[in-house]
DNA sequence: CATAATAGTTCAGTTTTACTTCATTAAATT
DNA sequence: AATTTAATGAAGTAAAACTGAACTATTATG
């Protein structure tokens, strides 16, 4: 194994081909956009590395020497290997291609970025989206795990370590009543509930809402899924508080009492992790939505 | 098809094998022989051209992300191709491989430089040997039009364009008489002559020295074969002026009169050509015969 | 045959790039 | 908390690549 090759650039071994395609030096430089001089000396610092002579004097021009063909066929395929990589890099960065996992919670996949979803796709036919819609608990740890590259959720009331998460939006929870009334009344008289689960990011923040407006917060039934709990909602089992957006939304929306409190939707990602192409687009068609 | 290519150099593809391949930056500085902070400037700049960001943080050490499997391959690819590369540089600059065609006169391709370039051969079993044995002026026509890559010829009255030489050997050129008389007597009673033909090169010199010492040059035959002349002057059939090492050479050597002028022996090549490597090996031979 | 045009190189000067050393940041270890 | 280690950043320097202009040698042209 030689200790140490040649430092050829992909540059040296795009005017060696240049040349050999053209017939003349100059009509070579006008190809890879240098002037003549350039190419000159850079097919100069070639040989030199290289360590042999490419060419003969013919008159007053220089052809490549018939027993360099090595070199050439070398410099053609690495210029092919690397045109080869410059394509997959400008796929992967346009995030046309490749795969990008992503979490989002119901209320983002559906209510807010729905349409900016579907959109994206249709940009992007080349790219495996893998949508996985859950509790932001569990989109956080998939994306700390990484199962997921991106992941749109609840902001969480501490960040796990190694992730970094940007506000996406601001958004609405309000109060729902079971008989329809748009005023809720005195706060004593609230409830009972049926919330989203403990655990859940949002379930913390509607609690603390409540207590401060001096709610009691007895908690009859709990679901992750909006749609269960307006139905218990319309079913008179109980008050509930959700996002406006999945409850007075479809074909029998909620009547809003009162706006109680909001919540906060973050994009997550790994902070050690290279910006994903693709993700970063989406980030962005998410943003403009 | 990209305009323009990154111009990654085969550093910088070095750094990332040498990466890919060890536990640390620190040890893969060291095996490519840099300073830490050069190769992570390197691979920053390599970042930077491929377009594509290659590493993921993990802890304080960075690691390749898996999905940049395609940049890896590439560089381990155009490494290896130009390793080989190298190689192939390495064995051309050394001569060992490879063809070379000579182009020689008879004397210099048996007489003075036959052992030479048995060993010649005997040392370089990988470069093909095209030898030509021929009269100067055909070699020096033969080296001008390509066909010939060096030769060993006679010193031409004008070097034809695009040729360069460089004295070689100086040799004898003896009369011998056909009765095998040492003493040739007066210049007037020399001859008749069997010569070398009118066009070939040591006929001028001959017949210039001839006239010079008052001898008559009739000539009686003609033959470029050395050995022809001498079998002539041996039938009788006339004087001869040959070089030394020829007419006395072999089973049968011709007894010389006298000294009667000397040629210079020279290697030719194309003024324009790069020098051939393995060319200049054996002129190198040639000249420690 | 002189003259102009052409192909390529060399030179001087400028901008880029790559590197080394030293300092700094941040994570792991003691 | 202090130390060690991995990697990066900054400043300075040396090498390299580029441009434009001058130059050499060859070929074409009036």
């Amino acid at each position: 194994m030689p200790q140490s090759l040649p430092d050829l650039s992909i540059r040296q071994l795009e005017y060696l081909v240049a040349v050999a395609d053209s017939d003349t030096f100059a009509l070579a430089a006008e190809q890879v956009g240098v002037s003549p001089s350039a190419l000159s000396q850079g097919l100069a610092e070639l040989e030199r590395r290289v360590g042999v002579s490419l060419f003969d004097r013919e008159g007053r021009r220089r052809v490549l020497r018939a027993d360099t063909e090595p070199v050439l066929d070398h410099a053609r395929q690495v210029v092919a290997l690397t045109a080869d990589l410059a394509g997959w890099a400008r796929r992967t960065r346009s995030g046309d291609h490749g795969r990008l996992r992503l979490g989002m919670i119901d209320a983002s996949a559906v209510q807010h970025h729905g349409e900016a979803l579907r959109q994206f796709r249709a940009e992007h036919p080349e790219l495996r989206i893998h949508l996985r819609v859950g509790p932001s608990g569990d989109l956080l740890r998939e994306l700390v795990d990484g199962s997921l590259d991106l992941a749109v959720c609840v902001e969480p009331a501490e960040r796990p370590r190694g992730v970094s998460t940007e506000v996406l939006l601001t958004e609405d929870l309000a109060i729902y009543a079971p008989d329809g009334r748009r005023n809720p009344g005195p706060s004593a008289g609230w409830g009972p509930w049926v919330l989203f689960p403990r655990n859940a990011h949002t379930r913390s923040g509607i609690e603390a809402a409540l207590r401060r407006r001096g709610a009691p917060v007895e908690v009859v039934a709990e679901s992750h899924q909006p749609e269960v709990l307006c139905e218990m909602v319309r079913l008179g089992l109980g008050w509930s508080v959700l996002p406006v957006v999945q409850a007075e939304w479809g074909e029998q929306p909620l009547v809003r009492c009162e706006i109680l409190a909001r919540r906060q939707l973050v994009i997550a990602r790994r902070s050690g992790a290279a910006p994903h192409p693709a993700g970063l687009l989406l980030e962005q068609a998410l943003r403009e939505n």
